[in-house]
DNA sequence: GACGCTGCGACTGTATACAAACGCAGCGGA
DNA sequence: TCCGCTGCGTTTGTATACAGTCGCAGCGTC
């Protein structure tokens, strides 16, 4: 009997979930200072579900407290995003091979459509940048390895606020999208070895474009 | 100007602090619910800042918020106590390499300090633990690669309550003591192959005690 | 006897209210 | 002119108080 996750919680588990998606979305910038009643009302609540939700996102690495004196969006420095990515790069590729293990015909095509969707999206960056999350997200969790997951979900978010700027730039659209089928394409043949070289190239491709533009 | 860590909150930070040591401990027992008022009674504080306490530990992962329901310490069954073996051994060993190049000569008395520490705790069950602890998390201080290191605080505090019925029991302990040993010749000599073989022997091993143990 | 309903008790979730800490503007002195 | 101090305003931190939800015991019904 396992009482793993169900992050769900009342009411800061909402709040938390838009607050990550603000962050993600640039609403709330890296650095930027938190004034718990403003965004208590922005939200339409009180501080404290708010603060709850904040401490949250503390553990998770997405803000920093620096107690009596507010809280900041947390900020990666070139140091700690290069580091970001060879975590990536050591969890991704693993976790890959886990999901080619656990993935049926209508796990195929699910992953057609959601890549397919991505491409639907055109040059529009916030849809391209929500599609290109769950695409990923849902070969993860073909792998139920749930630990793995939670872990791969605080890089991901973790990463957002600066992949995004690449995204937005717009460049590189279709060998992303060609990317993707091929994971599509290494899922439906059952071959691990191409998820993992495909999974590798293309979060090296991300890492090299948020360091450069991160400078 | 990077605003990481500074997990450092005001009263919420020790609070955590006070509880992740319960459930290491054993306080605290996997799948124990927690009632935020006797729970705040004995910390000697209200239920807020418990509350936000426990939501940052419910973020990594060390509680589960069942809403309107009440909070229970996470528990693991075999399959995740496995995975997250796993995950160690595809974190720890990678930065152990880092460590060997941060490490200076006064850090390598440090550790064989920390290790004789240990050894003087004899059959005393929690201080090894503590010790234990204390010992890996300064090697991997040394890789100075902070998002990985709070990653791995992440999975050691997540099974600590399950190692230290192994810790417990007392069996090998001259292997354990002789493994950290090797580790600190390892980093004395820098050589970052036979620390990494140094730290994979020693995770497989708990790996094997615990998950034998918790059939 | 088993099932469903109802009301109570206990606990969680949240708003309000207050106490404490910080930071800055303004003043005084060197 | 620059430095240090003081007092106020703003913001954070926490306790109290109340509203909402859940679970169970007890009753009634089929």
């Amino acid at each position: 009997m396992d009482t793993l996750p169900d992050v769900t919680r009342a009411s800061a588990g909402p709040i938390a979930e838009r607050l990550r998606e603000w962050i993600r979305r640039g609403v709330l910038r890296p650095g930027q200072h938190l004034v718990q009643e403003e965004l208590a009302g922005e939200l339409g609540v009180s501080r404290i579900p708010l603060r709850e939700a904040l401490h949250g996102l503390a553990a998770e690495g997405l803000i920093a407290v620096q107690p009596h004196r507010g809280m900041v969006v947390a900020e990666l420095g070139r140091a700690e995003l290069a580091e970001l990515f060879e975590l990536r790069l050591r969890l991704e590729p693993a976790l890959a091979e886990e999901a080619v293990r656990g993935c049926r015909a209508r796990d195929v095509e699910a992953l057609r459509a959601a890549a397919e969707r991505m491409r639907e999206q055109g040059a529009d960056a916030e849809g391209r940048a929500v599609e290109n999350y769950r695409f990923h997200r849902r070969i993860y969790e073909l792998a139920e390895q749930p630990l793995s997951l939670r872990f791969i979900d605080q890089l991901l978010h973790l990463v957002e606020p600066y992949s995004r700027r690449w995204v937005r730039s717009g460049h590189d659209l279709a060998r992303i999208d060609a990317e993707h089928d091929a994971m599509v394409a290494a899922l439906a043949a059952g071959d691990a070895g191409a998820l993992r070289a495909a999974i590798v190239a293309h979060v090296e491709g991300a890492r090299d474009h948020v360091l450069a533009a991160h400078g």
